[in-house]
DNA sequence: ACATTAATTATGT
DNA sequence: ACATAATTAATGT
């Protein structure tokens, strides 16, 4: 029967070949992945939508599947700061891969996005049984950690218009799509949303983007930033 | 060198 | 018409 306890709702049948590609999971046989996938949940989000929440209970952990999310974290004084973004076909919310059974950030979709979850009871015969799913995800938080420390690195030692420009250059590199003239990033983005990557002003951010955008180095409409000359942009990035 | 405040304009439903 | 995004100028630290 195709109806399944765990799937909610009325999305489409999950078919192996969503998964067959993904690092975590691409040494699996075919019938590995057909039980994982009857343990997963499957969910669609609107843009703007909180998937889980800092410090909340780890109680499931996802697999991005379409979309991007932005990893948000709230500073004591209560402004969001963006740590990173997660692009579709990488694991979030493993907290327990850190040893916590709380989630450290919360996770926000950047845009209309579909996930795979599962309960955190699955997480450690998933690293034990699945090949490759253990070394794949470790190297992914190995990853994030470097990111999230170079920008801390930034934060110190870079002046704003460097701090932008670095930014942008990683979402082009790690989110970009290449449209006649340049490459665009894929999901809507929003001055304050830059500013909270580069902890500055929405307002800032605005008077740099009109800057690059008269010197020809991007283009911007509403929530859509491209960049036509990444050169140039480099060059800023570094003063 | 950058933030803050405030006023103004543009854009999407 | 309304809410949200973006720009721009003036002023502050």
């Amino acid at each position: 029967m195709t109806m399944n306890a765990t799937t909610h709702g009325t999305l489409p049948r999950l078919d192996e070949s969503l998964l067959t590609h993904l690092p975590p999971f691409s040494k699996l046989e075919r019938r590995q992945i057909r039980t994982i996938l009857d343990q997963a949940t499957s969910r669609r989000y609107d843009a703007g939508t909180a998937i889980f929440r800092e410090g909340a209970p780890a109680e499931r952990f996802y697999m991005l599947l379409d979309g991007y999310v932005r990893v948000v974290r709230i500073s004591p004084t209560g402004e969001q700061v963006t740590a990173l973004h997660i692009p579709s076909g990488q694991l979030l919310g493993i907290a327990r891969a850190l040893g916590r059974d709380t989630y450290p950030a919360t996770a926000v979709t950047a845009s209309e996005s579909l996930a795979l979850s599962w309960p955190v009871h699955l997480w450690d015969k998933f690293i034990a049984e699945y090949e490759g799913f253990a070394t794949e995800t470790y190297k992914t938080v190995g990853q994030r950690l470097e990111e999230v420390h170079g920008k801390v690195m930034e934060m110190a030692t870079q002046q704003v218009e460097q701090r932008v420009a670095n930014a942008l250059l990683r979402l082009v590199n790690q989110t970009g799509r290449k449209v006649d003239d340049g490459i665009e990033i894929d999901f809507p983005i929003t001055r304050q949303d830059l500013s909270e990557l580069t902890a500055t002003t929405l307002h800032t951010v605005s008077r740099l983007l009109s800057g690059w955008e008269k010197a020809g180095l991007v283009a911007s409409k509403r929530k859509r930033i491209k960049v036509l000359d990444p050169h140039a942009l480099v060059l800023r990035a570094q003063g």
